[in-house]
DNA sequence: CATACAAATGATTGCGCAATCATAAACATG
DNA sequence: CATGTTTATGATTGCGCAATCATTTGTATG
């Protein structure tokens, strides 16, 4: 019996007979001939570190083939060195350069991005949420403002650095890059203006960010001296034969707008699908302005006029927002908000 | 002295004050009643457990807003439940495509993707490489053949499953998902010579991939009857205009091919533009075939002919490979090799 | 050369969880 | 009801690393 006690405990390791998984800072160590613990400051602290002692572990590295587990160094440290992108969809420009940015921002400083994609079913979103949160990204990147309630509050209670994209709304979470609705509604009113339209119409979804372009919009028109500005809304969600339905509603009803706003580039092409069956050519019967740059403006025919959204800029400034609060995690007396501002693109609809 | 001792001994927490973290399942299990591995268990083998602990774990769970750690259940299980992508941007149509579904798939089984943008200099790849494995993702998707002998050596010597795309190379490292360029180029043939072209020309990149279709083009044109094959090699990088040039040579040298068929989209763009500048009529005067709708195709004028490779089902079948992988690890027996196809679209320029 | 002080290195502990082993409770069988 | 067999739960340990504390070594100062 004592012989039974005895083998149990000095031979633990057959008790636990896990698979080995690769090398690991002992090994690299052992090598080095040094102890773990120096090994992991010539590679993460390398000041702390002799000269000599760090190329000696440096050789020891490259000998064994050492590859830091980070699953490990993030839960001794804290820091996974992860952050979460949350978007609709990669399979969609805008967004994909957005993500290429941030990541390319990111890997610099030694961080990677994991996405989140959310265009999906609203049951998977709080699990997508939560196996994302599960690997304790040291920030987190939001789109647009698909999140709920309870996203919300755990986002608030987790002390995460959180970046949200693409709109410059009031309550922010945390930090704030994008653009104002607002500016875009004034600056299309006046660009149109300028080009010499007055006649406009709109069409329109009814989401709270196309309602502020849309009111803004007419604010400017209003003081450029145009009030009457037929409207027409579209149901969510936003195709392009609602927007030639909603169109043709408006066209129908006698009005001959010289110009027609729309709320998404998906929009204005069912606008140019129906100037188009209607016979008219674009824009001397009727121009288009579209919105997001979202869809191949620049390659449908005629050539749509849109508002460009800089995604490659979203990213970049997302990125160095995340890393620069990571640097100095007390600088969260000053929120941050970015405007990244818009570019209106004149092409052959306008 | 003494006391300095005892105060060293029974003070612990004062020697350690480091951050308190989120929720655990020591605080579930409090909560719930049960010990802590009965909650880890409830949470990973439902069936492990009876439906009333279950269910008071459940709600222990809710109450605390808990979100299992997975940097710790990672390492204490070996498994992340990540899958590494590398690709070489996402900013590509066909790989944002892929590189969706891949998640998609994913997603449903519990895993999550990290992606690796190889896309940039030479140097950075071995560090993002070295990056993203210290991850320890369960499973590795790589894109086209832009692995170097190292990482090649250090996947094999990993064993972690690897699933090689776009390609069905002879000596894969692991799993392939990809497409017979050889079929491409007999399929190719067929198809023109169906529409009635005898006289062909080929203006192609010389790499090992484009040449193993361009031979299979050959081969079967002979066995139409059609052995005079002028052709214009493209030197590295392809480009729109070395498309252009090569194509010069081809038409300068007195040949008057019926169609001319490319290695690559870009390059048969290259051709448009001579047969454009030289007032030609496409596909009257001169036919053109591109491959891998890799640029926007459609949406040239005119619109181009091309090759589809389904960026959606090779996602799907390459997370579907690993996720089979991952239920039956043994299964290295036979190498899974799967052949995803192609489309031949038939636009304006043929 | 004793002392102070910084720089470099080492020893110990625990991050949060799951694998492993151990045990208790529930149930079946003759 | 003694025995075996399953089912449900608990106790312990270590995954690989970095934070913390402790010690050694090297260097400057009077």
């Amino acid at each position: 019996m004592s012989k039974t006690l005895t083998e149990h405990n000095n031979d633990s390791s057959s008790m636990r007979r896990r698979q080995p998984s690769g090398t690991t800072l002992i090994d690299v160590a052992k090598v080095a001939g040094v102890s773990p613990i120096t090994v992991s400051r010539a590679l993460n602290r390398p000041d702390q570190v002799s000269e000599k002692t760090r190329e000696k572990v440096r050789r020891a590295v490259e000998q064994v083939g050492y590859i830091p587990n980070m699953l490990a160094g993030g839960l001794a440290s804290r820091q996974s060195k992860l952050v979460a992108i949350f978007v609709p969809t990669i399979a969609h420009p805008i967004f994909a350069e957005m993500v290429q940015a941030v990541m390319d921002e990111l890997s610099r400083a030694g961080y990677q991005a994991i996405l989140g994609l959310t265009g999906y079913q609203k049951e998977t979103e709080e699990t997508l949420f939560n196996a994302i949160l599960g690997r304790r990204p040291d920030g987190i990147v939001l789109t647009g403002t698909q999140h709920s309630k309870l996203m919300r509050k755990r986002l608030i209670a987790s002390g995460i650095p959180v970046v949200e994209a693409w709109d410059l709304c009031d309550d922010p979470i945390d930090m704030l890059v994008g653009f104002s609705h607002e500016q875009v509604g004034l600056e299309v009113a006046r660009h149109l203006y300028a080009k010499g339209y007055r006649r406009f119409a709109v069409v329109t979804a009814e989401d709270a960010r196309g309602m502020r372009r849309y009111h803004a919009l007419l604010d400017e028109l209003r003081h450029l001296g145009i009030d009457d500005v037929p409207t027409a809304f579209v149901p969510p969600p936003s195709s392009l034969n609602a927007g030639r339905e909603k169109v043709c509603e408006l066209l129908d009803a006698g009005h001959r707008p010289e110009v027609v706003v729309c709320s998404s580039d998906t929009v204005a092409h069912g606008v140019l699908a129906e100037a188009a069956s209607r016979g008219w050519t674009v824009p001397k019967d009727l121009a288009v302005m579209g919105f997001g740059e979202l869809s191949n403006a620049s390659r449908v025919y005629p050539s749509l006029s849109s508002v460009r959204l800089n995604g490659d800029k979203v990213g970049g400034l997302i990125a160095q927002a995340l890393l620069e609060r990571f640097k100095n995690p007390d600088a969260e007396v000053a929120p941050l908000r970015i405007d990244t501002g818009f570019t209106i693109i004149d092409r052959e609809s306008t």
